[in-house]
DNA sequence: TTGAAAGCGGTACCAC
DNA sequence: GTGGTACCGCTTTCAA
């Protein structure tokens, strides 16, 4: 079943046939009316492998991630599917389970052609010089939670965890909370870390005392744990923001098995705005990232990238766009007023 | 870069250049290591969209789901991929963010090359017969928590709801437990429903009375009465059959609320094993479905199905091989024999 | 053990 | 507007 068998039966060449599907405005339309009775009548379907072989694309763009089970995923992918659509390619989601996969495993998704840009999420291991320059030739775009601290990767899109966890902050603080205690997770996580960091600024600019920071394996007796201690701190605690939303759903269900009442006597925020933060009980306060502008501003570049690489080599309005996006505060029933 | 420029280089034809790629053997040595010279010395990879087009084959195999939030994909995922690559297949992951695709669209993916399989866990929608024998015909495999019950769809791999549900009210009843109760969801899910008859069919085969199964919209509060209304029951009910583990985990925490000994005074099991169940307190007893064996069995289906699917239009032996999986039974701590 | 060459199913250029 | 045809990069048969 090839556009041959098309040809033949419609009685037209296999160039008409094949033009009927890319420029179908040149063929008069009773030979387009002929061409489509054959393709009707056969059920003919193009050969994607074919038609990807001649025009040396694969029409993909691939989402490599570490593992799927991450909550946070999803916000992007809903995002980018549709944008990277409008643009003709398909998305297709890699799970490597693998961590700091060596810039030649992209490399060679691309040069083989497997896709024809990569949206990567996980992290990279330290960059000499060589590769960064690379790396800045290849239609890649990474995606992470945060920009690597030390470490000026191109056509990096990220976050700005530290304005986003003052802003959690100056929330609590706004609503009269003068006690709060970070919960954070214990994995190196660059991301974590600048939460932490906004967080004790935001405290700092307040002249608040409490700006301690707890960090914390992340299992359920560990976060019970934390959460007792925390309760019989002195002065009273009145407010906890946890640097990832899984944290503090922890937290609140530590708290619910206490029968300890949120907002009431402690209120809770939490970060990311997973898909379960809004089922909580009761629902959380959380800051939300706006995927879908990263998302789209991701897709733009890489589709330029994947268009133009010979000639960009220069990234730097690129790059510079990067620190524009604005997260935002969503506000539920996990934070209210301490009592006094 | 094209497998020419390698062969001129090693001063070899391309029909070489291929075959030291695809059967070295062939080669003498010497040969060999021209080629593998000129490979290294051009950085030539050879052109996967070519490979394709001309095997006739992507060497995908695409995992279609709904949403890649669910956390129950991962099980499968893990499981699937490393099989999958030991019999030359990628897999990739497509997130469509639509339910009741129609069949058009697995069979467009495939007719069009987009992949060689799919392994489809999205519901289908009902199919007429004609459909139904085209279906036989598609290198798919269906996996779903539950075979649709009035519906025997070709090459669905599933769970055996039915006799696990089973496994796990004989586990109670074997320690000495005489009044059960099973509480399900409300929501009208068949892999509950299956999970019900299964505990009514054990209470019934070991001739207890009490069979009641009671269902409960998925809250905190309806929990809460039901497990009150337990309580109270006449005879005593000394264990409960949660049909999800989400719901066996709030009934858990309602009885810690309530300072009910678990399993002292009651003993709780769950089904499924989610990743929260470990972590209760008392940690859960449930039933773990066979993720991996369950996978194992589909990839081999559908690697059978791809390679096979010209003859084999007869599938008697691949259903009936669903219904050999084994459920395990995880004791944990919310059960034990009940005081007498 | 190696090379020559046909051909997979399209696309797109060039002629008419 | 439409047809003829070279060619994309690789695999594989056949012959040497």
């Amino acid at each position: 079943m090839s556009i041959k068998s098309v040809a033949k039966m419609a009685g037209v060449s296999i160039a008409t046939v094949s033009r009927y599907f890319n420029k179908p405005d040149l063929l008069k339309k009773q030979t387009r009316d002929k061409v489509e009775k054959a393709i009707a009548a056969l059920n003919y379907q193009p050969n994607t492998l074919a038609q990807n072989f001649r025009r040396g694309k694969s029409g993909l763009i691939v989402i490599v991630v570490y593992n799927i089970g991450n909550p946070l995923y999803e916000n992007f992918t809903q995002a980018i599917t549709p944008i990277a659509q409008s643009k003709g390619y398909d998305i297709l989601i890699k799970e490597t389970n693998r961590k700091n996969l060596d810039i030649k495993y992209y490399q060679d998704m691309l040069s083989s052609k497997q896709a024809d840009g990569l949206i990567v999420m996980i992290d990279l291991p330290k960059l000499d010089g060589k590769t960064h320059f690379m790396l800045a030739n290849l239609p890649i775009v990474f995606i992470k939670e945060e920009r690597p601290a030390n470490d000026d990767l191109p056509h990096y899109i990220g976050f700005d965890n530290y304005e986003a966890a003052e802003t959690a902050a100056e929330h609590l603080i706004n609503l009269g909370h003068k006690n709060i205690v970070c919960i954070s997770s214990e994995e190196n996580n660059t991301a974590c870390l600048n939460r932490q960091s906004g967080f004790i600024f935001a405290i700092q600019k307040a002249k608040l005392l409490h700006e301690r920071v707890i960090t914390v394996r992340d299992n359920a007796e560990a976060i019970e744990e934390v959460v007792n201690s925390i309760l019989q701190m002195e002065p009273k605690i009145t407010a906890i923001f946890c640097t990832r939303d899984d944290l503090a759903i922890e937290v609140l269900s530590v708290l619910k098995q206490m029968n300890i009442e949120v907002p009431k006597r402690i209120s809770v925020i939490g970060f990311n705005n997973i898909r379960y933060a809004a089922k909580t009980h009761p629902p959380l306060t959380t800051i939300e990232q706006p995927f879908a502008e990263i998302t789209q501003q991701a897709i733009k570049v890489l589709c330029e990238k994947i268009e133009n690489l010979p000639q960009t080599n220069d990234t730097e309005d690129i790059q510079n766009s990067t620190s524009t996006f604005n997260h935002r505060l969503i506000i539920r029933s996990s934070t209210a007023s301490p009592l006094i």
